[in-house]
DNA sequence: TCCCCGCGCGCAAGAATCTTTCGTGATTTC
DNA sequence: GAAATCACGAAAGATTCTTGCGCGCGGGGA
């Protein structure tokens, strides 16, 4: 995984077209990037292998599966040590209501990302399992009314 | 797009399979999941036109592009008015450095999800574009440090 | 200057996959 | 109990994937 990769505009065009729709076949993107399919696809296997490309996801309608509730929660903990974080952030991996976590700097330590069915189930995992694991000291919780922007990871130069 | 969706067990396995691999194949898929091809693509078309699937998306290694800082930013209006959360709302869709935007209610009224090519570059945006926007009152925001924990958007009954 | 080499593109062909059509069996409905 | 509905799976044609190979361009080195 090469800190700074090489990639002319072609390679960028990829990646934005894979950005936008994972699925999108090799030789319609081929055609929207202005190669044939061969070298299209070559291009494809090499932003995978060099990890340019993590992987592929579908991207589900959470209220459409049972799950209203989308909450961020972020998280201060009592001690910072390197030992002590490592075993919050593996706490984290064990809870499947967090479905994306990270360590930040600022005023909290971590910001989890939450998905559940239901407000109850959601506060009683915040109040039984967040509040009260070991280490934990403050815990605000922000519950989303509506996603405002829904935008690949990486933004692409003009 | 129906709000509440009668899936079977292989609808919730289609699932799965597509949101850990959102390019599998759809034989593979089929065999994953323990049907013939057909009905699995169809199944699979199923769940897009209901917008149960939103879509497909690539994931991108931010670092190895050049994108070294992402960020939360939490913002807090002076007035929460209708109009008001929606004229913010738009004018995150206009700046590119936010790649998902959710509005949120608790201590603060949006939550941003941010990516900068350098810190100089979040800090001007964040001073001179975000702090300066009209109607902004207070700007938290929350330097990632590394990424915690990384599965899909929902999780999945036992 | 010329030659050689490496790199990436594109053509072509075989393999794999996608997609539609159709027949069958199970469940539901009247 | 009969008919209708639904979803599955087999089969076949269309599309796509994937590999191998030849070509042309650009960068050293003699």
């Amino acid at each position: 995984m090469p800190l700074k990769a090489d990639l002319d505009a072609i390679d960028w065009k990829i990646l934005r077209e894979l950005q936008n729709d994972g699925r999108m076949t090799n030789v319609e993107l081929s055609s929207r990037v202005g190669i044939s399919a061969p070298p299209c696809l070559r291009r494809v296997r090499r932003l995978e292998e060099t990890g340019i490309i993590r992987g592929y996801r579908a991207l589900l309608n959470a209220p459409a599966l049972g799950m209203d509730v989308v909450a961020f929660c972020l998280i201060g903990l009592h001690h910072q040590a390197d030992a002590e974080l490592k075993t919050f952030a593996e706490r984290t991996r064990g809870w499947p209501i967090v479905r994306d976590a990270w360590m930040v700097s600022g005023e909290s330590d971590f910001l989890l990302h939450c998905v559940a069915s239901d407000l109850g189930t959601f506060q009683t995992f915040v109040i039984e399992e967040l509040a009260s694991a070991p280490n934990v000291d403050t815990v605000r919780t922000a519950l989303t009314i509506r996603r405002v922007k829904d935008e690949g990871l990486v933004a692409f130069p003009a």
